[in-house]
DNA sequence: GAGGAATGTAAAATATATGTAAAGTTCGCA
DNA sequence: TGCGAACTTTACATATATTTTACATTCCTC
């Protein structure tokens, strides 16, 4: 879902319009306090923030998105007729993506949409973790190895799940206890090698990227390190 | 390391030098070939890539990039004269991660290489222990020296993490066992420097930055007193 | 420079964590 | 209720880390 701020409704429609014909969710606000106001409840992949606003101008609005744990994750281009370097510069020096000038052409506009998407999402356009050969597709709940598909069960890929979203992170047996069991760390228990194992055998030649970490736990092979 | 290539001598020398002088270290080609050939045997963490090349133009070495496994991760920052709209969408389409319309402000460059590492570098402020080529991983739990992996077995990455956060401090036998060991001292024992010893011999050139410490014990070489 | 204490070094002996297999337990579902 | 899958526990095997032992070397003191 991309967001528009445009107090001019012409190139607010044109925005939106182009956006949700090359295939986005495209919506428009006019200004920065209804904008900041549905930020609240829902949140955008990107926002398209025009400078010049009634009521807060985008510089604000930027500012105040990049000093909210919550919003500051959020892509933002500027948009703006005012095309010198210091107001480049100063947009994104604070945090923006990207910048446009305007008159901007609606492709390049989409274009750069496209291109912060991407930078964004280095992975491909759905979420899927994946590490050579493996793959996990959290919206399927799936995983497959080198295109065959593997049955886990919940613990083995709620694990799987947890090391590919952070290859190389090195986790305690407590840690996994409580991340994929939701239990505190009761003493002595097997329980955890038990899942690794047979999670390392369903993985066939993959199981060797979880690489137990002695007197630690285990950690995903990461893949630059050799 | 950012990487400029740029055929226009006065052009490139700016840019390295401002890049230079902004913190970064810069390094410039003035052909693709030059450039491509340096690329195979050293990655830059971006590259500002001119259009208007002699030998491969840049589009041609965008592709080249993208389509690389090895090549595609690293941003790239198209650089040219030609500033009709096509040209931008061709290049951000490609893959470029940003645009700079020739004549473009030197620190306007300099922002958008900041903008786009900041975006491809989300990595959260790591909490690396460094000494030199020396660093320790504490979430992935993982020790290199001059880049190269090191296994190290648990009492070998206590002690190392001690020292490490502990810098120039001396430490005796006892507090390094009541530390790592969590056991008091119970008469003599060679543990502690056997211990020391492994962890000195895979360390490498950097196994004298332990220091002994006659009659007390153990204490890392501190970077500021030779 | 000799003597003694502290530390370095190498190997063997011991201890410990994890791998493995199989037996028990829980839980949902027919 | 009874079956089966998922999960947990138990027990043992194996690999690896740690500790001990013994001896060599260095360093300091006199």
């Amino acid at each position: 879902m991309i967001w528009c701020v445009e107090d001019d409704a012409s190139i607010r429609d044109i925005e939106v319009y182009a956006l949700t014909s090359t295939g986005f969710e495209a919506k428009g606000f006019e200004d920065g306090d209804g904008f900041w106001a549905a930020l609240q409840s829902e949140k955008p992949d990107l926002v398209v923030l025009d400078v010049m606003l009634p009521g807060k101008d985008g510089v604000t609005l930027l500012k105040m998105m990049k000093a909210s744990e919550e919003f500051q994750d959020i892509p933002v281009i500027m948009a703006t007729a005012k095309g010198t370097e210091y107001d480049k510069i100063q947009s994104l020096d604070l945090g923006a993506d990207d910048y446009l000038v305007k008159p901007f052409g609606i492709m390049e506009m989409v274009s750069r949409v496209k291109a912060v998407l991407r930078r964004c999402r280095p992975r491909s356009p759905s979420n899927l973790l994946k590490l050579d050969g493996l793959v996990l597709n959290p919206d399927e709940h799936t995983v497959t190895v080198d295109g065959e598909r593997v049955i886990l069960t919940y613990k083995e890929y709620e694990l799987l799940h947890l090391f590919l979203s952070h290859p190389g992170i090195a986790f305690t047996r407590e840690q996994l206890l409580s991340s994929v069991w939701n239990t505190e760390y009761a003493g002595e228990t097997r329980t955890v090698d038990m899942h690794i194992r047979t999670l390392r055998q369903k993985l066939g030649n993959y199981g060797n990227i979880i690489e137990t970490v002695r007197n630690v736990g285990y950690r995903l092979e990461n893949s630059y390190d050799k």
